[in-house]
DNA sequence: AATAAACTTGACTTTTTTAGTCAGGTATCT
DNA sequence: AGATACCTGACTAAAAAAGTCAAGTTTATT
């Protein structure tokens, strides 16, 4: 389980870019010098992040891109879903069903556990805008992420049947 | 952002395990069966659930695996990080460089972020039992996972984003 | 002791994904 | 016009994931 450098990489461009001045563009080349991201895999990403309209593009000499909304609303879980393919995509076998297509999910604990995990990342790298971290200029204040109760639930009958063998196709 | 399916049929397989009484072995041949997963990958996965301390193994004929531990001393995130690569590997860069090993890292956000979801996802992971998968015979109620703040600026005020109770019902 | 069930080891192959590249554009500013 | 910079889609190379194989070793049972 990891994050692939194309979504590290295009949160760091679109840091890169929110710290410039609001309405001036920034030129891939530019980026691609600053971070040391190479040009050509940059476009590609930003592509993906035009379509997404975290930027928009301003073409021809001294173009460049600029951020297509108010960095307070733009989150790092949006920037990360256009580049990474979804953390929950199926069920407990690799890919031969569709999400949330699983006949027997009903059954299954492995369902709940994987589902839960994806939102629990949803949601912490939603509730994180641009906004937020270009404000901190060191991270080292940063902290306030605290799982309360994260178990689950303890208390329930034990049950003797086993559950039913999960078939595969 | 992926779980690979070798974490996922662990858990599955333990999970298998576990269903059973205490100390009979259970053969990968019967998990395999049941399961629908390859017999010779299982093998190979539960020489690393073995060496982990996650099951015991019993040789021979009628042998098979047991967990080497009490069911609610064996978490998810134990046995998932057995066969996954840490979700923290290095820096904002793929990996030039060791973890935690950046020289920039002080003044770098972009580690402040990763580090944090990482600690999230291992916190949620190791926070789950497989004595609580397995006393749970049906997975609906299964919740009570609360993320109490999950921002990085505590003291701005902005939308009620926090996952909800994430209702499986 | 012989047999057979079942684990053990390490290397091997195949498939898929990631990361990065390329060529040949189009739009816009000066 | 010329330079700058984005645009598009396909392409390739490298790495990781998924799965396989062969040749063992260990132990229960007969
Ligand atoms: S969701 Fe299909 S078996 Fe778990
Ligand atoms: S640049 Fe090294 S950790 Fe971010």
């Amino acid at each position: 389980m990891q994050i692939s450098t194309k979504g590290k990489y295009a949160v760091r461009a679109i840091l890169n870019i929110a710290h410039h001045p609001k309405e001036t563009p920034v030129s891939l080349a530019a980026i691609s010098k600053e971070e040391g991201i190479s040009l050509l895999f940059l476009e590609q990403i930003f592509q993906s992040l035009r379509k997404g309209e975290i930027v928009r593009s301003l073409r021809g000499a001294h173009g460049g891109y600029v951020l297509a909304r108010d960095p307070s609303d733009i989150t790092i879980g949006e920037i990360v879903r256009l580049l990474e393919p979804p953390l929950y995509t199926s069920s407990c076998f690799s890919k031969h069903e569709a999400v949330d297509d699983c006949r027997i999910a009903d059954s299954c604990l492995g369902f709940v556990l994987w589902k839960q995990l994806a939102e629990l990342v949803d949601g912490f790298l939603d509730s994180i805008t641009i906004a937020d971290m270009v404000t901190q200029a060191r991270p080292e204040v940063v902290y306030s992420l605290r799982v309360k109760s994260n178990r689950m639930l303890p208390e329930k009958a034990r049950k003797e049947t086993s559950p039913e063998p999960l078939e595969v196709v």
